[in-house]
DNA sequence: GACGATACGGAGCGTGCGTTCCGGTTGTCA
DNA sequence: TGACAACCGGAACGCACGCTCCGTATCGTC
């Protein structure tokens, strides 16, 4: 990985640069072609880098998943967990929303990346948020991390439907604070 | 239409018949052979009969729609309209979530089968529910039936990312439910 | 500057699938 | 029952795309 050559290198980086453009434009749909166009080399050169398309386009969604991770963990010791949580929530659906290559992911498999393995920092970042919020007595408390996840796909399986529409999530959210009666424990 | 040969009409049965149920399992991702194989006929007779994959597909996910919009108007008169809408709101989801080609045909296009022209009926029908549920002050009234289309696309994505948890859809009811605090207006 | 190793590019291969085409078959009607 | 039209089956075509292969170019080193 570091006794590569100079060109090597560069190429690498132009690689993952354009596939992290194309990926978010357009998502996996995306010719493997029309990636290496845009990295200015040929298709071989992809593949000396990357094993597969697959592997490509989980190293750039995992990425990105790593930074919604990183952003949760400078939160991990906010002093108003509720707020802090609910507005993380809704931050990270506006965000993916606007990359297709993270909505395919999570339709792909179920969303496999934000499963198992790989992914993890994300996980456990986000479990950690919810468990706070619900400390505090902010969230339900009839949810866990894996819920979490999945409302999110949810959440952006609805942007995807109608775009924009900032009051939809708001309802999800509703949905998701702690009010009488709809505890199940 | 009505001056088929008896055979054709006999095949273009088989092949709805075969596109039903493989399109219900596998989605829209199913080759056509395969249908042409499960319905015990060629290729070339689908395309006798439909003049494209997508056109079969539409065809069948409509007439699915078109009996949840049935189904909503004959509840369009009942007396308790707030049991009743969101019962049949998560009736609907949980239908559709064992149906891959509905689930397919909202997250191609966005759900234009949902959307534009056909697919009317359940439109108007689902909005009628809706609004009736509001006038009693069970639905939270910033909302309308495209919203809420928006919503079944997520409860769907939801569904599928982690099946079976019902409680996450309640979550979904819980947000909608007028409650105060969360309105809008 | 020359030489071996490393990397590059893009033509080409294999595959899967939607769609078409046509020789044979079957239903219909006089 | 004969004959014509409608219909059928499935082989074949075209296309798109992931992936590989190899002659050529570039890099690092002595």
């Amino acid at each position: 990985m570091e006794k590569m050559r100079a060109d090597a290198r560069r190429n690498r980086a132009k690689v993952l640069a354009a596939a992290e453009e194309a990926f978010a434009a357009d998502g996996l749909a995306v010719p493997l072609d029309d990636i290496a166009r845009l990295a200015g080399v040929g298709a071989g050169t992809v593949y000396r880098h990357f094993p597969s398309k697959e592997a490509l386009f989980q190293a750039v969604v995992l990425e990105r998943i790593e930074q919604f991770a990183e952003e949760a963990r400078g939160l991990a010791t906010a002093e108003n967990p509720g707020e802090v949580f609910l507005d993380y929530f809704v931050r990270v659906i506006k965000q993916a929303s606007l990359n297709r290559a993270i909505c395919d992911a999570l339709a792909e498999t179920s969303g496999h990346a934000f499963k198992a393995g790989a992914g993890d920092d994300f996980r456990v970042a986000l479990a950690e948020l919810l468990q706070r919020a619900q400390s505090v007595g902010a969230v339900r408390t009839d949810i866990d991390g894996d819920d979490l996840r999945a409302l999110i796909v949810g959440c952006l399986a609805v942007e995807r439907y109608s775009p924009g529409s900032r009051h939809l999530v708001r309802i999800v959210v509703d949905g998701l604070r702690a009010s009488t009666g709809n505890q199940v424990t």
